[in-house]
RNA sequence: GCACCUGUAGCUCAGCUGGAUAGAGCGCUGCCCUCCGAAGGCAGAGGUCACAGGUUCGAAUCCUGUCAGGUGCGCCA
């Protein structure tokens, strides 16, 4: 249990036993001092709602009366209309650094769930770019946040592999090589082994049939006929299909484990697609069906209607052509899940522009009863934008592939370390690797440093400019640790108990105290901004500690340099906890 | 038209289950390397928290309305 938990319990059992709500007992930060309560403004509050006198003042005395007795206390000082600073005492804070030295990340586990994580995005045949940063990214953090919580976390790729992109694709290569085996409908031998296409074969062919069908409709029901025939299980097809797949998912996994992001299932809609007749048999079964135009759809408002379009519009199972559309392969897969998994939760890291389209999926899962609705959740963000606040475009207008925006990150880290100095006596090899790790923790943590919801500006300049609340900062500030303790060890200093003789000292640890309120408050929201928040101010407590505070120099005391190793080496131990979390890699040396 | 998201410092953003004088980074003005890594630290200037009402001891935070921007709205995913 952390301090502040601690000390909060004391004060809970105070206002307990004068008849309050134990609630009331939870430090703040305090405004002046390290913690703050508000309890008895808050008490003074509900005691007037229940038409008693009530005087904060008075609540906050005899709150202070109950606890004056308690050593751990340095401070306890009503101030205001009723708030309470607090200041623990040098003995309790240096308790709490010893706790935390063998632990730097105690505290962080909760009751165990099974989530799974749907980072539902990337496309096969489509080339990654920067609109799956953020999703991968957030999507990965949060499943090291939940993991670190002690959850069983299982994230899933789910590819996008079913629709009518594939129908663009195969008719498109039908058109370009219409001798290919594949597009003979009497043939009944073995398709080749070997991929017909490259990766760069499928990313042009695509938005070639794309554009041609979006201003031509007989192309466009080609490739509405080739999806429902692709579907209907036209062989050659499928051979395409898992050719198409194969190629596309061997240029994800590069994709992705650049970004330091894997999955444990590669499932995609195709793999569901079996499921799907009697996920719709069931359906129907339920009466939840009808027959619209033409296709099949669900009603999940019941205020929806054709003249008013108010409340959320129905959901389609099936089109005209007998395709099955995206809410189809979606709830196809929930009912997969719910089978093979039985997940407590199921979390969806998706782009904020589909949020309507999983509330509708939802309603689905929860109205046939295989879900409750707590248990699915949609975890949205923010677009990306360029300077003009418009979605991110390269200088010709195109989409930046997210191999290029790496590139760019990692160049620019490297000028920056050349420009500074750094490294430069590491040889070639090391020197890239750092580049690396520093060029994506800029990347990454401005991404998560923002709040989901919120679109952000994507500013090379800024990014790549290593100064301020930044990832290169994060990391320099862990290198400085381990420079230290390299330095320590060398001249055999040895990490002892700690003492506080400094007010960074205190401050130090009371940010070290905090780390499990911040996981438990970011893992609540699927919030990482919230432990980048936590992770930066830790840093900045250790530079401020850092710099007030020598600890390898020759007028150090050897006890006071001992307790101030062991503080920086929690912090060290900490900051790796919770930049693992973030996905940032920490250099040996830079 | 309907729904969702967003308006906080010059810029980019935190803070939103109500608490004291609204924070951070960048940029700007100063200061600190004969001393553990200055990608650092310290100090300062900079705000009608979009606007108007309401709720109450107290509102950036909750409620209502208005304005502005973004996004989405059955046979694409």
């Amino acid at each position: 249990m952390s301090l502040r938990d601690t000390l909060s319990k004391a004060f809970s059992d105070a206002f307990v036993a004068l008849g309050h709500d134990a609630a009331l007992g939870a430090l703040a930060d305090g405004k002046t001092t390290a913690f703050q309560c508000n309890g008895a403004l808050a008490a003074a509050g509900q005691a007037k709602k229940r038409g008693e006198k009530a005087n904060p003042r008075e609540i906050a005395l005899s709150i202070v009366a109950k606890l004056a007795a308690d050593d751990r206390f340095a401070l306890l000082e009503i101030a205001g209309p009723g708030f309470i600073n607090v200041e623990p005492s040098e003995a309790v804070l240096a308790q709490t650094a010893e706790a935390l030295s063998s632990d730097p990340a105690r505290g962080l586990d909760v009751e165990p769930k099974t989530i799974v994580i749907d980072y539902g995005g990337a496309n096969v045949a489509k080339p990654m770019h920067v609109g799956h940063l953020r999703s991968a990214v957030l999507g990965e953090a949060i499943k090291r946040l939940l993991r670190a919580q002690g959850h069983k976390v299982i994230g899933d790729v789910h590819l996008g592999d079913w629709g009518l992109q594939m129908g663009h694709l195969v008719s498109e290569l039908e058109d370009e090589q219409p001798d290919l085996t594949y597009f003979d409908p009497d043939y009944e031998g073995d398709y080749p082994s070997e991929p017909p296409v490259t990766m760069e074969d499928l990313s042009r062919l695509y938005p070639a049939a794309s554009n041609k069908a979006k201003s031509d409709p007989e192309r466009m029901e080609r490739s509405r006929v080739a999806t429902a025939e692709l579907q209907a299980g036209r062989r050659g097809y499928r051979a395409l299909l898992d050719h198409f797949i194969a190629v596309s998912i061997a240029a994800l996994k590069e994709g992705y484990g650049n970004l330091g992001v894997e999955f444990d299932l590669w499932n995609g809609e195709m793999c569901v697609d079996p499921l799907i007749p009697d996920m719709i048999a069931g359906l129907t079964d339920q009466g939840l069906t009808r027959e619209d135009d033409g296709a099949l759809i669900v009603d999940v408002d019941p205020d929806y209607s054709a003249e008013d379009r108010k409340g959320v519009p129905p959901v389609m199972l099936k089109a005209r052509t007998g395709a099955v559309l995206y809410h189809t392969t979606d709830l196809a897969t929930l009912v997969d899940r719910k089978a093979e998994i039985d997940p407590d939760l199921v979390l969806y890291v998706v782009d904020q522009r589909q949020a309507m389209h999983f509330d509708q999926v939802f309603r689905v899962a929860v109205k046939a009863g295989w879900f409750d609705p707590e248990a699915l959740f949609f975890v949205g963000f923010g677009t990306m934008n360029g300077k003009d606040g418009k979605p991110f475009k390269t200088r010709e207008g195109g989409v930046l592939r997210l191999e290029d925006l790496v590139t760019i990150m990692q160049n620019s880290a490297e000028a920056r370390l050349n420009e500074s100095g750094f490294g430069k006596d590491f040889d070639a090899e090391e020197r890239a690797d750092i580049a690396r790790k520093v060029g994506m923790a800029a990347l990454k943590f401005a991404d998560l440093q923002n709040a989901r919801l919120t679109n952000y500006v994507f500013d090379p300049d800024r990014f790549t400019a290593f100064e301020g609340k930044t990832g290169p900062y994060l990391l320099y500030a862990a290198v400085r640790i381990k420079s230290i303790l390299r330095r320590a060890e060398d001249q055999g200093a040895k990490a002892g108990d700690v003492a506080i003789t400094h007010p960074s000292e205190a401050a130090l640890v009371l940010a070290l105290d905090s780390y499990p309120k911040a996981i438990a408050q970011a893992a609540d929201k699927y919030a990482p901004h919230i432990l980048c928040e936590h992770v930066y101010s830790l840093a900045q407590a250790f530079s401020k500690f850092y710099t007030d505070c020598p600890i390898l120099q020759d007028d150090v005391a050897a006890n006071v340099c001992a307790s101030r190793l062991s503080l920086a080496r929690t912090t060290l131990g900490q900051l790796e906890h919770g930049m693992h979390i973030l996905g940032l890699e920490i250099p040996e040396r830079m």
